[in-house]
DNA sequence: CCTACCGATCGGTAGG
DNA sequence: CCTACCGATCGGTAGG
């Protein structure tokens, strides 16, 4: 095995930590030598695979845009219905993942503090979100798909609102929210013709 | 002045600086010491008058609760479209004060926790807040004035989770994000009747 | 209400 | 990648 290998694995096991750490603590709650002690290693020894606490922060988010190859297709779909059916798949796909969820929300609150920082990581992720829904609600009100009266600015902010809402009641209890079915009825009630 | 008078005035304004601080670092990311400079006074000070750091985060709950006189007139107002007035006088009134919003999202996102020293306050909130609007939506689905195959459970939670999102995207960005305006279209579109 | 202190924990560095 | 350490900060207590 090479040393360049060791190291890139060893790199995913102390971000894998921080993930487990930050969404049990956040960011400011979590300390480097909690993250360390669950990759097996001294806080010492997780500042030579990354500079500060800071640098470990940014490499998972990096991580998570990486690993969200939905995203990227989300990109390449044309605006229109389809669009919509991708969004439904994140969800469902967030329904099976509630660990991803949970540090994706922890974060995401601590990060509304403008000196915190993700803030700026956040602050670009919520207006691509918002920017993307907007598009494909505009292209549906084109062809008429759109109930009359609906604003396709105000519909995406309030998709983006909602999907967040409802993070937040189902992460505290998961039993009694049905996220996919809240956000499709949503939908459903924006649109004149059947979504499936 | 009473000594009585005294103590009561200076508790008040150690709470006053205490949601000033929760408000900018969360309830873990505040000190002591940052809260009793403050209130001016010293750390050791402040902690005569709130036996822990617990006990304050527990005065700051208790007299958010006692000033929402507002909550207390929904809890006598009998379901139907007059509680969603309600809620939208609410909204406009958080608009006002964006600091009182700021410091809750900020202690709820904490709170998800379930072993936050308010995670049992929160959801106590959350449900009453539910219970409250189901209850609403039911009534008025009673009286044929919620849309047809709006479920007055989903539509309960579907708000909440808006109300809750559209704080976070409007703390964000006030400028841009029209809180109350994106509320009173999403209820207006669950109903039959004019919401004016 | 303060001064003075405690034990614990933090992020980061030195030096190997 | 570790041991050993630094200066700073934390909540809380003693004792007045």
């Amino acid at each position: 095995m090479s040393g360049y290998l060791k190291g890139r694995l060893r790199r995913e096991d102390i971000i894998a930590a921080a993930m487990d750490v930050y969404r049990e603590a956040g960011y400011h709650g979590s300390s480097l030598r909690e993250i360390a002690k669950r990759a097996n290693l001294t806080h010492a020894g997780l500042i030579y695979y990354f500079p500060s606490k800071e640098a470990l922060l940014a490499a998972v988010l990096e991580r998570r845009d990486a690993e969200d190859t939905e995203r990227e297709k989300l990109d390449t779909t044309p605006p229109g219905v389809e669009v919509l059916h991708h969004f439904l798949a994140i969800v469902e796909h967030n329904t099976r993942n509630p660990g991803v969820v949970d540090m994706y929300t922890r974060l995401a609150a601590e990060a509304v503090a403008v000196d915190h920082p993700a803030h700026a990581y956040f602050e670009r992720h919520y207006r691509m979100a918002r920017d993307n829904a907007e598009a494909t609600f505009r292209a549906l009100s084109e062809r008429g798909e759109l109930r009359t009266g609906v604003d396709p600015a105000m519909a995406a902010l309030t998709f983006i609102a909602l999907w967040d809402g409802l993070q937040v009641q189902w992460l505290t209890n998961q039993a009694e929210v049905d996220m996919l079915g809240s956000i499709r009825t949503h939908l459903q009630n924006l649109l004149t013709v059947p979504l499936d």
